[in-house]
DNA sequence: CCGTATCCTGGGGGATACTG
DNA sequence: CAGTATCCCCCAGGATACGG
Protein backbone atom coordinates (compact mmCIF):
# COMPACT_ATOMS: atom_id res chain seq x y z
CA UNK A 1 0.00 0.00 0.00
CA UNK A 2 1.75 3.12 0.68
CA UNK A 3 1.03 6.34 -0.90
CA UNK A 4 -0.35 5.02 -4.59
CA UNK A 5 1.50 6.60 -7.23
CA UNK A 6 -0.21 9.69 -9.23
CA UNK A 7 -1.35 8.42 -12.54
CA UNK A 8 -3.63 11.01 -13.15
CA UNK A 9 -7.16 8.96 -12.21
CA UNK A 10 -8.07 7.58 -9.42
CA UNK A 11 -6.72 4.04 -9.41
CA UNK A 12 -8.10 2.98 -5.95
CA UNK A 13 -11.36 1.60 -5.03
CA UNK A 14 -12.58 3.42 -2.10
CA UNK A 15 -14.49 0.77 -0.74
CA UNK A 16 -11.31 -1.45 -0.11
CA UNK A 17 -9.80 1.23 0.93
CA UNK A 18 -12.62 2.28 3.76
CA UNK A 19 -13.88 -1.33 4.99
CA UNK A 20 -11.13 -2.94 3.96
CA UNK A 21 -11.01 -6.48 2.64
CA UNK A 22 -10.31 -8.61 6.32
CA UNK A 23 -8.86 -12.22 6.28
CA UNK A 24 -10.40 -14.31 8.42
CA UNK A 25 -7.62 -15.67 10.04
CA UNK A 26 -6.77 -12.19 11.53
CA UNK A 27 -10.24 -12.01 12.60
CA UNK A 28 -10.65 -15.10 14.12
CA UNK A 29 -6.84 -14.36 16.41
CA UNK A 30 -8.66 -11.11 17.47
CA UNK A 31 -10.95 -12.92 19.62
CA UNK A 32 -9.81 -16.12 19.99
CA UNK A 33 -5.75 -14.54 20.60
CA UNK A 34 -3.93 -14.10 23.54
CA UNK A 35 -2.73 -17.18 26.05
CA UNK A 36 -6.18 -18.26 27.53
CA UNK A 37 -8.70 -17.76 24.97
CA UNK A 38 -8.28 -21.15 23.48
CA UNK A 39 -7.66 -23.00 26.76
CA UNK A 40 -10.66 -21.87 28.48
CA UNK A 41 -12.90 -22.61 25.36
CA UNK A 42 -11.48 -25.65 25.19
CA UNK A 43 -12.57 -26.78 28.99
CA UNK A 44 -16.13 -25.04 27.80
CA UNK A 45 -16.92 -27.57 25.60
CA UNK A 46 -18.31 -30.32 27.63
CA UNK A 47 -20.94 -27.50 29.48
CA UNK A 48 -21.17 -24.97 31.87
CA UNK A 49 -18.50 -24.73 34.10
CA UNK A 50 -18.55 -22.18 36.96
CA UNK A 51 -15.84 -19.78 38.09
CA UNK A 52 -14.31 -21.25 40.54
CA UNK A 53 -14.05 -24.79 38.88
CA UNK A 54 -12.26 -22.95 36.02
CA UNK A 55 -10.22 -21.66 37.84
CA UNK A 56 -9.35 -24.90 38.95
CA UNK A 57 -9.32 -27.18 35.74
CA UNK A 58 -7.35 -24.14 33.73
CA UNK A 59 -4.17 -24.71 35.34
CA UNK A 60 -2.24 -21.77 35.68
CA UNK A 61 -4.85 -18.61 34.81
CA UNK A 62 -5.08 -16.03 37.62
CA UNK A 63 -8.02 -15.11 39.26
CA UNK A 64 -7.94 -11.73 37.11
CA UNK A 65 -6.88 -13.37 33.82
CA UNK A 66 -9.99 -15.36 34.10
CA UNK A 67 -12.41 -12.80 35.04
CA UNK A 68 -10.61 -10.30 32.33
CA UNK A 69 -11.30 -13.37 29.33
CA UNK A 70 -14.58 -14.37 30.28
CA UNK A 71 -15.64 -10.95 29.60
CA UNK A 72 -13.99 -10.70 26.46
CA UNK A 73 -15.36 -13.68 25.47
CA UNK A 74 -18.66 -12.56 26.24
CA UNK A 75 -18.61 -9.63 25.13
CA UNK A 76 -17.60 -10.93 21.62
CA UNK A 77 -20.54 -13.21 22.03
CA UNK A 78 -18.90 -16.66 22.09
CA UNK A 79 -20.10 -17.31 26.11
CA UNK A 80 -22.98 -16.90 28.30
CA UNK A 81 -22.76 -15.84 31.85
CA UNK A 82 -25.34 -17.12 33.97
CA UNK A 83 -25.96 -16.36 37.65
CA UNK A 84 -27.75 -19.42 39.67
CA UNK A 85 -28.15 -17.20 42.86
CA UNK A 86 -29.03 -18.82 46.47
CA UNK A 87 -27.54 -17.86 49.76
CA UNK A 88 -23.93 -17.83 47.95
CA UNK A 89 -23.65 -16.69 44.57
CA UNK A 90 -23.02 -19.09 42.08
CA UNK A 91 -22.19 -17.91 38.14
CA UNK A 92 -21.64 -20.68 34.97
CA UNK A 93 -20.62 -19.77 31.85
CA UNK A 94 -21.52 -21.34 28.92
CA UNK A 95 -21.02 -21.36 25.13
CA UNK A 96 -23.25 -19.71 22.66
CA UNK A 97 -24.03 -21.35 19.70
CA UNK A 98 -21.34 -18.64 18.24
CA UNK A 99 -18.94 -20.41 20.82
CA UNK A 100 -19.47 -24.01 19.88
CA UNK A 101 -19.30 -23.30 16.13
CA UNK A 102 -15.74 -22.79 17.43
CA UNK A 103 -15.60 -26.08 18.26
CA UNK A 104 -14.34 -28.10 15.37
CA UNK A 105 -11.33 -25.87 15.20
CA UNK A 106 -10.48 -26.75 18.44
CA UNK A 107 -11.09 -30.55 17.95
CA UNK A 108 -8.40 -30.14 15.20
CA UNK A 109 -6.31 -27.88 16.98
CA UNK A 110 -6.58 -30.70 19.80
CA UNK A 111 -5.78 -33.50 17.47
CA UNK A 112 -3.03 -31.93 16.03
CA UNK A 113 -1.58 -30.90 19.70
CA UNK A 114 -1.64 -34.65 20.51
CA UNK A 115 0.45 -35.96 17.54
CA UNK A 116 3.10 -33.31 18.41
CA UNK A 117 3.57 -34.23 21.66
CA UNK A 118 3.65 -38.45 21.17
CA UNK A 119 5.96 -37.56 18.14
CA UNK A 120 8.00 -35.27 20.20
CA UNK A 121 7.77 -37.85 23.02
CA UNK A 122 8.83 -41.02 21.17
CA UNK A 123 10.42 -41.23 18.30
CA UNK A 124 10.47 -37.98 16.56
CA UNK A 125 10.19 -38.79 12.74
CA UNK A 126 11.86 -35.13 12.06
CA UNK A 127 10.27 -35.04 8.59
CA UNK A 128 13.44 -34.32 7.20
CA UNK A 129 13.79 -35.32 3.31
CA UNK A 130 9.66 -36.17 2.76
CA UNK A 131 7.69 -34.12 -0.20
CA UNK B 1 1.95 -28.26 42.63
CA UNK B 2 4.56 -26.28 44.65
CA UNK B 3 6.03 -28.46 47.71
CA UNK B 4 3.91 -31.39 47.93
CA UNK B 5 2.87 -31.70 51.99
CA UNK B 6 5.29 -34.09 53.65
CA UNK B 7 3.28 -36.58 54.94
CA UNK B 8 5.73 -39.50 55.82
CA UNK B 9 5.57 -40.92 52.33
CA UNK B 10 5.71 -40.52 48.92
CA UNK B 11 2.78 -38.93 47.44
CA UNK B 12 3.71 -37.86 43.91
CA UNK B 13 3.90 -39.68 40.79
CA UNK B 14 7.57 -39.83 39.67
CA UNK B 15 6.46 -39.92 35.74
CA UNK B 16 4.02 -37.46 36.07
CA UNK B 17 5.97 -34.64 37.48
CA UNK B 18 8.49 -35.27 35.29
CA UNK B 19 7.06 -35.54 32.30
CA UNK B 20 3.87 -33.81 33.14
CA UNK B 21 0.57 -34.63 31.80
CA UNK B 22 0.57 -31.38 29.05
CA UNK B 23 -2.79 -30.09 27.02
CA UNK B 24 -2.40 -30.35 23.58
CA UNK B 25 -4.11 -27.36 23.43
CA UNK B 26 -1.74 -25.98 24.81
CA UNK B 27 1.62 -27.20 22.86
CA UNK B 28 -0.25 -25.92 19.62
CA UNK B 29 -0.64 -22.59 21.33
CA UNK B 30 3.42 -22.75 22.12
CA UNK B 31 4.30 -23.28 18.11
CA UNK B 32 1.58 -21.27 16.51
CA UNK B 33 1.15 -18.61 19.20
CA UNK B 34 1.63 -15.52 18.49
CA UNK B 35 0.85 -12.83 16.03
CA UNK B 36 2.06 -13.51 13.01
CA UNK B 37 2.41 -17.75 12.85
CA UNK B 38 -1.01 -18.53 11.83
CA UNK B 39 -1.61 -15.99 8.79
CA UNK B 40 1.98 -17.04 7.60
CA UNK B 41 1.27 -20.74 7.76
CA UNK B 42 -2.20 -20.14 5.97
CA UNK B 43 -0.25 -18.24 3.46
CA UNK B 44 1.98 -21.23 3.01
CA UNK B 45 -0.89 -23.37 2.39
CA UNK B 46 -1.36 -23.52 -1.53
CA UNK B 47 2.97 -24.25 -1.94
CA UNK B 48 6.18 -22.97 -1.97
CA UNK B 49 6.61 -19.31 -1.17
CA UNK B 50 9.41 -17.05 -1.52
CA UNK B 51 10.25 -14.85 1.19
CA UNK B 52 9.85 -11.39 0.03
CA UNK B 53 6.43 -12.84 -1.68
CA UNK B 54 5.29 -13.63 1.75
CA UNK B 55 6.75 -9.82 3.02
CA UNK B 56 4.23 -8.82 0.40
CA UNK B 57 1.64 -10.66 1.06
CA UNK B 58 1.62 -11.09 4.60
CA UNK B 59 0.14 -7.39 4.90
CA UNK B 60 1.53 -5.56 8.01
CA UNK B 61 4.43 -8.50 8.93
CA UNK B 62 8.03 -6.87 9.37
CA UNK B 63 10.91 -8.05 7.37
CA UNK B 64 12.25 -8.85 10.94
CA UNK B 65 9.08 -10.77 12.15
CA UNK B 66 8.90 -12.54 9.07
CA UNK B 67 12.63 -13.85 9.12
CA UNK B 68 12.13 -14.80 13.00
CA UNK B 69 9.05 -16.54 12.64
CA UNK B 70 9.81 -18.64 9.47
CA UNK B 71 12.95 -19.86 11.47
CA UNK B 72 10.60 -20.91 14.63
CA UNK B 73 8.44 -22.45 12.66
CA UNK B 74 11.02 -24.51 10.78
CA UNK B 75 12.82 -25.35 13.80
CA UNK B 76 9.11 -26.98 14.70
CA UNK B 77 9.23 -28.60 11.52
CA UNK B 78 6.47 -27.05 10.07
CA UNK B 79 8.34 -25.74 7.23
CA UNK B 80 11.35 -26.98 4.70
CA UNK B 81 13.46 -23.67 3.80
CA UNK B 82 15.31 -24.52 0.42
CA UNK B 83 17.58 -21.73 -1.47
CA UNK B 84 17.35 -21.86 -5.18
CA UNK B 85 20.55 -19.86 -5.96
CA UNK B 86 21.31 -18.31 -9.02
CA UNK B 87 23.02 -14.84 -9.88
CA UNK B 88 20.56 -13.65 -6.96
CA UNK B 89 19.69 -15.44 -4.13
CA UNK B 90 15.87 -17.06 -3.75
CA UNK B 91 14.81 -18.83 -0.97
CA UNK B 92 11.38 -21.06 -1.09
CA UNK B 93 10.07 -21.86 2.24
CA UNK B 94 6.95 -24.50 2.12
CA UNK B 95 5.30 -26.82 4.26
CA UNK B 96 6.16 -30.19 6.02
CA UNK B 97 4.08 -32.88 6.23
CA UNK B 98 3.48 -31.86 9.99
CA UNK B 99 2.42 -28.32 9.23
CA UNK B 100 0.19 -29.86 6.52
CA UNK B 101 -1.67 -31.56 9.19
CA UNK B 102 -2.49 -28.54 10.52
CA UNK B 103 -4.16 -27.06 7.94
CA UNK B 104 -7.72 -28.79 8.80
CA UNK B 105 -7.19 -26.85 11.82
CA UNK B 106 -6.51 -23.83 9.93
CA UNK B 107 -8.89 -24.40 7.47
CA UNK B 108 -12.31 -24.13 10.22
CA UNK B 109 -10.86 -21.13 12.16
CA UNK B 110 -10.95 -19.73 8.50
CA UNK B 111 -14.59 -20.91 8.06
CA UNK B 112 -15.29 -19.62 11.35
CA UNK B 113 -14.10 -16.60 10.62
CA UNK B 114 -15.70 -15.50 7.93
CA UNK B 115 -18.85 -16.51 9.47
CA UNK B 116 -17.68 -13.42 12.63
CA UNK B 117 -17.09 -10.71 9.76
CA UNK B 118 -20.35 -11.43 7.79
CA UNK B 119 -22.48 -11.51 10.91
CA UNK B 120 -20.48 -8.61 12.60
CA UNK B 121 -20.31 -7.02 9.56
CA UNK B 122 -24.23 -7.67 8.29
CA UNK B 123 -26.75 -8.07 10.35
CA UNK B 124 -25.95 -8.77 14.28
CA UNK B 125 -27.66 -11.89 14.89
CA UNK B 126 -26.01 -11.62 18.39
CA UNK B 127 -26.50 -14.92 19.88
CA UNK B 128 -28.77 -13.05 23.09
CA UNK B 129 -31.27 -15.57 24.42
CA UNK B 130 -30.36 -18.30 21.99
CA UNK B 131 -30.00 -22.04 24.08
C1' DC C 1 -18.28 -17.09 45.62
C1' DC C 2 -17.40 -13.71 42.13
C1' DG C 3 -15.53 -9.38 40.19
C1' DT C 4 -12.65 -5.31 39.69
C1' DA C 5 -8.80 -1.59 40.57
C1' DT C 6 -4.11 -0.71 40.85
C1' DC C 7 0.44 -1.40 40.21
C1' DC C 8 4.42 -3.44 37.87
C1' DT C 9 7.35 -6.35 35.03
C1' DG C 10 8.98 -9.02 30.87
C1' DG C 11 9.29 -9.95 26.61
C1' DG C 12 6.84 -9.81 22.06
C1' DG C 13 7.25 -7.30 18.39
C1' DG C 14 8.25 -2.74 15.70
C1' DA C 15 12.01 0.55 13.48
C1' DT C 16 16.23 1.00 11.59
C1' DA C 17 20.45 -0.10 9.77
C1' DC C 18 24.08 -3.28 8.33
C1' DT C 19 25.98 -7.76 5.97
C1' DG C 20 26.48 -11.36 2.38
C1' DC D 1 17.12 -10.95 -2.34
C1' DA D 2 17.52 -12.84 2.32
C1' DG D 3 18.99 -12.53 7.10
C1' DT D 4 20.83 -10.47 11.44
C1' DA D 5 21.96 -7.02 15.16
C1' DT D 6 20.36 -3.37 18.17
C1' DC D 7 17.57 -0.59 20.39
C1' DC D 8 13.23 0.47 22.41
C1' DC D 9 8.44 0.79 23.47
C1' DC D 10 4.23 -0.88 24.88
C1' DC D 11 0.92 -3.70 26.75
C1' DA D 12 -0.51 -8.62 27.92
C1' DG D 13 -0.65 -10.65 31.78
C1' DG D 14 0.87 -11.56 36.87
C1' DA D 15 0.54 -10.09 42.07
C1' DT D 16 -2.06 -8.19 45.42
C1' DA D 17 -5.87 -6.29 47.69
C1' DC D 18 -10.43 -4.54 48.20
C1' DG D 19 -15.71 -4.76 47.47
C1' DG D 20 -20.34 -6.81 46.80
Amino acid sequence: MGEPENVGYDITLPAANIYEVRCPILRALEVIGGKWKLPLLWHLADGAVRFNALHREVRGITHMMLSKCLKELEGDGLLRRSECGGKVRHVEYALTERGRRLLPALRELYRWGEEQLSQDGGGRTGDAGQS
